[in-house]
DNA sequence: ACTCCTGACTTCGTCGGCCGAAGTCAGCTA
DNA sequence: TAGCTGACTTCGGCCGACGAAGTCAGGAGT
């Protein structure tokens, strides 16, 4: 298959990045994983402007990431949280790969900020390529691009 | 340990997106994953603008994640290639875990543009978080974050 | 030798996005 | 009823992305 002639139009990556593509998402995001579920928590946390925030929230909300919600404490005026659906965990691959990649290749002497463990077991958590059926863990050389059903070609140039 | 006290100024993930994480970065990479070199091939497919394109390819360069190389063909100019590293192939980690996203969430009637399977096995692959010490894939729910080495607490504010 | 062409960029004007700061508005408290 | 707070929206300024055009070196054609 050659990739130059694929048009990429509906490419799920590119479709994916759409949504959590733009600067602040992903940290949004790594914050509402490790618990944050406040505007004013992540916009503090964040040193983000509110202007972004806001519009990152929607996003995410728009896109199923998060779940907007309106709470209340007793004896307090009620107010709103922002929690990670089922789809927003379904990115955690790619955090902890980001998370992975910058402890691998831009570590400082410091040693990492956090590890992420298996909880009970306390070993070490990857994120790694790996088979479906054989669910061995595959090095790039091992996997390779075949062409699916919404494969459209681009149309010669002149 | 509360993430709200938690200094993300040296965060891994923050790292990573520093390098990654800027408009085009990742579909620079996903397209040189696919066999993409020349500077040319890859402005023409991702119909990217050349100030961005070369901008894009010096950081990457400049990272590790691609390595610039001048080739010759018989008789031809010398010309330019740009070849994913092994620190770039670490990513792939980051970049088939949007794609899956991309296809379990934003997925179309036409179905997947292209599938990554396993050479020989044939079998999908998938990207996943893992216990690195019994092999086992862990839900969210499984992880925890534990302090590392590097990490220092806020300041208390005013 | 001279011109043309091509690949790999750089430069330029414009326009959209991010920034910090300030403004808005509703619910609860004093 | 005035004040406070949380969750935003609005507002100038500036940085980054855009398309188009310019640059420059190497090889091909004549």
């Amino acid at each position: 298959m050659d990739w130059r002639q694929v048009e990429t139009d509906n490419c799920s990556v590119a479709r994916a990045l759409a949504v959590v593509g733009e600067k602040w998402s992903l940290l949004v995001l790594r914050d509402a994983f490790n618990g944050l579920r406040r505007y004013d928590e992540l916009r503090r946390h964040l040193g983000i402007s509110d202007a972004v925030l806001a519009d990152r929230l929607r996003t995410l909300v728009a896109a199923g990431v998060l779940e907007r919600r309106s709470y209340q404490e007793p004896g307090r005026r009620s107010r709103v949280e922002y929690l990670v659906t089922a789809a927003g965990w379904d990115l955690q691959p790619v955090v902890v790969g980001l998370l992975q990649w910058g402890d691998r290749h831009l570590g400082d002497d410091a040693g990492p900020l956090v590890e992420v463990r298996h909880r009970g077991c306390g070993g070490a958590v990857e994120a790694v390529v790996r088979c479906a059926e054989d669910g061995r863990v595959l090095t790039p050389a091992e996997t390779q691009l075949t062409p699916g059903p919404g494969l459209r070609l681009r149309p010669v140039e002149g």
